[in-house]
DNA sequence: TATACTATAATAGTGTTACTATTATTATTG
DNA sequence: CAATAATAATAGTAACACTATTATAGTATA
């Protein structure tokens, strides 16, 4: 908690870019405008050279601070699930009760942003929806493995850890805490794509948001199971 | 079922070919080698250049079965989805139990081929995996409203209103059972993904499969319920 | 046997992508 | 003012995802 508290800057793999673009200027306006690109253009669209038109600056800049577009997705997948850790961090900590603070954890991982206030130049909807849209691509690749052990998904597993940790505490016999973690955190981004593309494919909609179903879909799961 | 029977020969939307690939020794070889590829090499590194010379052939002839190489993913995606609807239907039809058959179903669903016998020069352990490491790709696209329209996602979605037909009939007041049935569906590739390359965020393993932790995902939502 | 037609192959070419390399310019600091 | 660092400009590369055109081989029909 501590480490997370001392400094909002979210703290990212340093083999994720070769600048830090939080330094400087142009580094901040490559991660504002590659986040509105990609929010725009999709991530097969988007091109370094574009956000270098774009931000009226050139292409070769920007491989200055980030080496290829897929590290660049990366770390913004990074920043959002550091982002994420430290909301659920935050809004936990002083909970004492499991229960309650298993449901508040479900609750931030689950709904999209909103009315959180930006704390730097991150667009945070416009973030969210790229994980939705995005964030499967930057890990279903033939290259998992060794980005996996140079540290890339960190946070991510730290996330599904954090969780899966809050789940174990509700029922320290529940023999599945990591898998239904993960399923969560997946299902929280995939049943937004669904309301959104396929609504025929879920029963979420505005009103009811993908964290109810799946808070209840945790709970259930809970202290009074079923076995097959 | 009748329609599913009277052919064994998977029925996918004729838009997603210009030449239908099973109809020629040609066509054969572009599924048979063309699974293999993309099982080798990822869907990023493979091409139709590529598969030409392995196969002996060259690159335009493929152009005159494939329109492109994302057509030749949603066909393999389309197929992959009709053989599991096959599958789960044959497997479920005479049995009564509304909740035998619910299980049966995700049995199918969510366990990885292996046993069953191949009824095409389609490798049903290769697509399985493919579909594991690609299928997201398919649909997390810029292009999906308009794809959805042709209905390219047909198969995709029928299989998952019938799943959420089933958990309905185990339990008429289940609220969720779309938004379950899409879940137990990507959970089922999503879990074999983590036992493959992220270990430690799943409890699942080549002993316990997916297919438990998912049986009792649902069973456990089902008629006894709890309500945030 | 000639002809017509189809399937496939060969060849070439296009615009774009995802970079890399080199050099020039501008800004910052000592 | 010189040295250094950051950025920009320019050019180039191999590969990709196609498209277009022409050639060839095999089969079917008149």
């Amino acid at each position: 908690m501590e480490q997370l508290k001392q400094s909002v800057k979210i703290v990212i793999n340093e083999k994720l870019f070769l600048k830090d673009p939080e330094s400087s200027e142009l580094g901040r306006r490559i991660l504002q405008h590659g986040i509105q690109m990609i929010y725009d253009l999709g991530f097969e669209a988007f091109t370094f050279k574009k956000l270098g038109d774009r931000i009226g600056s050139n292409e070769s800049s920007i491989y200055r601070y980030f080496e290829s577009k897929h590290k660049f997705l990366l770390y913004l997948a990074s920043w959002y699930w550091g982002w994420m850790e430290y909301q659920l961090v935050f809004a936990t900590h002083s909970i004492e009760q499991p229960l309650e603070k298993l449901k508040i954890a479900i609750g931030i991982i689950t709904k999209p942003s909103k009315e959180d206030s930006n704390f730097s130049f991150i667009n945070h909807d416009m973030l969210t929806t790229i994980m939705i849209n995005e964030f499967s691509k930057s890990y279903l690749t033939k290259e998992v493995d060794s980005e996996n052990k140079e540290g890339y998904f960190a946070i991510y597993k730290r996330l599904v850890s954090r969780l899966a940790k809050m789940i174990q505490a509700v029922d320290h016999d529940y023999k599945n805490a990591l898998s239904l973690s993960s399923t969560v955190i997946e299902s929280g981004l995939h049943q937004h794509f669904l309301m959104d593309h396929f609504p025929s494919l879920t029963n979420c909609k505005s009103a009811t948001l993908p964290t109810l179903y799946l808070t209840e879909l945790v709970l259930n799961n809970l202290n009074h199971r079923y076995n097959v």
